[in-house]
RNA sequence: GGCGUGGUAGCUCAGUUGGUGAGAGCGCCGGAUUCAUAACCCGGAGGUCGGCGGUUCAAAUCCGCCCCACGCUACCA
């Protein structure tokens, strides 16, 4: 039996996230993980908060709360919307746990000991006022180039320039307006990456079925300039993995934490010690996904991110594997997605901009959300959700094609044979011909899906639902009941036994709904239909099952442009 | 500036290594139907495949140049 590791970008603990967020990881992994369970597969599905940084330091200054309760509060709100959103995590932990403080200072003491690490002594800029050093994108100033006067450290938004704080004129703290700030010297820790650039450009190009969203930036990365870089791995600050090697101190690095981009990968590793430890499982259990020398061998690992996440993943963690010199499991395969954009603009979290997931959990249930998000997922380029598209597929494809085709066939039998399968009839050429189209049509599904093809998964399941439509509109039973009963019932028995089928195989995409069908048609049968023609008899003559609740209800206009309306402005 | 990704019907997108008259869904128009959430089903209109030039018997598909959009550019994550 396969078995999958599968791994989601773990999101940023500073806020709740938006919609383009969830579509470019947290969401198509989760399709990923339950069409391999339902499969068959042994699936390992992990996803945690990334919790270390700056960022999460002031905003929990902000919050007035010290950073480690509002990181725990913020990782209890995640987990409720991940919930909300039906995202089937095996666990969703946190990079901030003890298991990933002692895998993350094991590896860097590995790192050391094989001769990847540097000490690097540098200049920074520290703010008093502040009492921390900060980080060049929260230095404000005047640029020398244009005269902006809001300039970041980093780069002049305005002008586009790279610039270093020390070019700023007048700079000030971007945090406090502080401009009580000095340069100070401090030693970080750099991981050679430079060192292990041929072994990863190697390892990059044997990987010639990648999508080439994820080979392109990584090969950038390697190529461009100079090559692969080395990177600092520690920082100055108070929250996030003390510096150590191993178990031992590091002189030198007192006082100084890893960087949150050194940590947050390993996090997939400890989360899944955090799962054994949460289920009461040895050690074994999670080392058996991650350690080929006791069982990880036969595991195929996918990673889903966003295309920014995708120099960590390809290059960075991979440096952190490799250079550890130890048995872990490298990634199988990286699936990456471009950005979702929100009606002509870009969704921006710190800008608060677009739909965020707990007001698109209060407007409209998850499966409306997964279908549209995961139909339009961003694969081959940066696409946008506009309300009008939203509506307009949301109440074709779920409410006009799915919902109206559970609700005409469950009716229609109820007020002509009663709440049960009729019985009587046998299949004829129309249903060979379905079983016939439909096990093309289930395998082409099945194809996409193993390659990770969603909108095309999205576009061949949307035609298995049509092909039911189809059917019972060329047998027409309401005809055939008026002079060939029996006829009639074998059609309606096989539009009730399609829609179970669609239950099992619509799953991944809206599990809410397939849940609701199942329970609907009174059965807790989810097999894959291997056998097409076998599937459309699991539910036999005499099964009884109750008419659901209209599936779907339609967006109104009404609605969508209150919602426009409502969410067009900043979130505050 | 450098690098990357895109620019195919009104909209959202498919189009392996160049080869039968350029496709799908939505929208639109027409027809059929009445079991169903004014739903479903059938048919139709609609495109000089961003622009120019080149290679070739043959290019949306390869090459060059240009235009446009978006992203990345390495201590925010």
């Amino acid at each position: 039996m396969t078995r999958h590791l599968i791994t989601s970008a773990i999101p940023y603990i500073n806020g709740i996230k938006h919609l383009g967020n969830l579509v470019g990881s947290q969401l198509p992994a989760d399709l990923f993980a339950r069409y391999q369970r339902a499969r068959g597969a042994e699936v390992l599905f992990l996803c945690a908060t990334d919790e270390h940084g700056t960022p999460a330091e002031l905003a929990a200054a902000k919050a007035g709360k010290p950073v480690a309760e509002y990181c725990a509060e913020m990782h209890a709100v995640q987990a409720e919307i991940a919930k909300g959103f039906a995202l089937s995590f095996d666990h969703f932990g946190r990079s901030s746990s003890p298991q990933n403080h002692r895998l993350t200072q094991h590896f860097a003491g590995r790192l050391a000991d094989a001769g990847l690490i540097r000490e690097v002594s540098e200049k920074q800029m520290y703010s008093n006022a502040d009492g921390r050093f900060l980080p060049d994108r929260y230095i404000e100033g005047t640029c020398p180039n244009c005269g902006y006067d809001r300039a970041r450290g980093d780069q002049c938004e305005n002008c586009t320039k790279q610039l270093d704080p020390t070019d700023l004129i007048n700079p000030r703290s971007a945090i406090s307006g502080s401009t009580d700030l000095e340069v100070r010297e401090t030693k970080h820790l750099y991981l050679r990456q430079s060192a292990l650039k041929d072994q990863l450009d190697a390892w990059i190009d044997s990987k010639s079925d990648w999508p080439v969203l994820t080979t392109s930036i990584a090969r950038k990365w390697l190529h461009d300039g100079d090559g692969l870089q080395d990177r600092g791995i520690t920082r100055d600050l108070d929250w996030g993995v003390p510096v150590k090697k191993g178990d031992q101190d590091w002189p030198g690095m007192e006082g100084k934490v890893f960087y949150v981009w050194f940590d947050a990968p390993i996090e997939y590793i400890a989360c899944a010690a955090e799962w054994t430890q949460a289920t009461g499982r040895p050690d074994a259990e999670w080392e058996r996904w991650w350690r080929t020398d006791k069982g990880a061998d036969d595991v195929r690992y996918t990673q889903f991110m966003g295309k920014d996440n995708v120099p960590f993943h390809t290059l960075s963690f991979p440096a952190t594997i490799l250079g550890s010199g130890e048995p872990w499991k490298l990634v199988d395969y990286i699936k990456s997605f471009n950005y979702l954009n929100y009606d002509g603009g870009q969704f921006s979290t710190s800008q608060g901009r677009g739909v965020f997931m707990d007001q698109a959990l209060s407007i409209l249930p998850a499966d409306y959300w997964r279908w549209w998000l995961l139909s339009h997922a961003p694969e081959s380029s940066d696409s946008e959700f506009t309300w009008e598209n939203f509506q307009a597929s949301v109440n074709k494809d779920l409410a006009d094609v799915l919902g109206n085709f559970v609700s005409r066939i469950t009716k229609f039998c109820r007020s002509k044979f009663g709440e049960a399968l009729p019985e009587g009839g046998a299949w004829g050429e129309a249903e060979e011909k379905l079983v016939a189209d439909l096990t093309a049509r289930i395998r082409e599904y099945e194809g996409f899906m193993d390659a990770i093809e969603v909108r095309k998964s999205a576009a061949a399941l949307r035609a298995i639902w049509v092909a039911g439509n189809e059917y019972l509109q060329s047998v027409a039973p309401w005809t055939t009941v008026k002079t060939d009963p029996d006829r009639a019932a074998m059609q309606v028995r096989m539009g009730l036994n399609l829609v179970r089928l669609y239950a099992v195989l619509s799953a991944p995409f809206i599990p809410q709904a397939a849940a609701r069908m199942l329970g609907a048609m009174n059965t807790l049968d989810t097999e894959w239909p291997g056998d097409v023609a076998a599937a459309l008899q699991a539910l036999p003559a005499g099964h009884a099952f109750s008419v659901p609740e209209v599936m779907f209800a339609k967006i109104t206009d009404e609605e969508r442009e209150d919602w426009q309306t409502r969410f067009a402005g900043i979130r505050t």
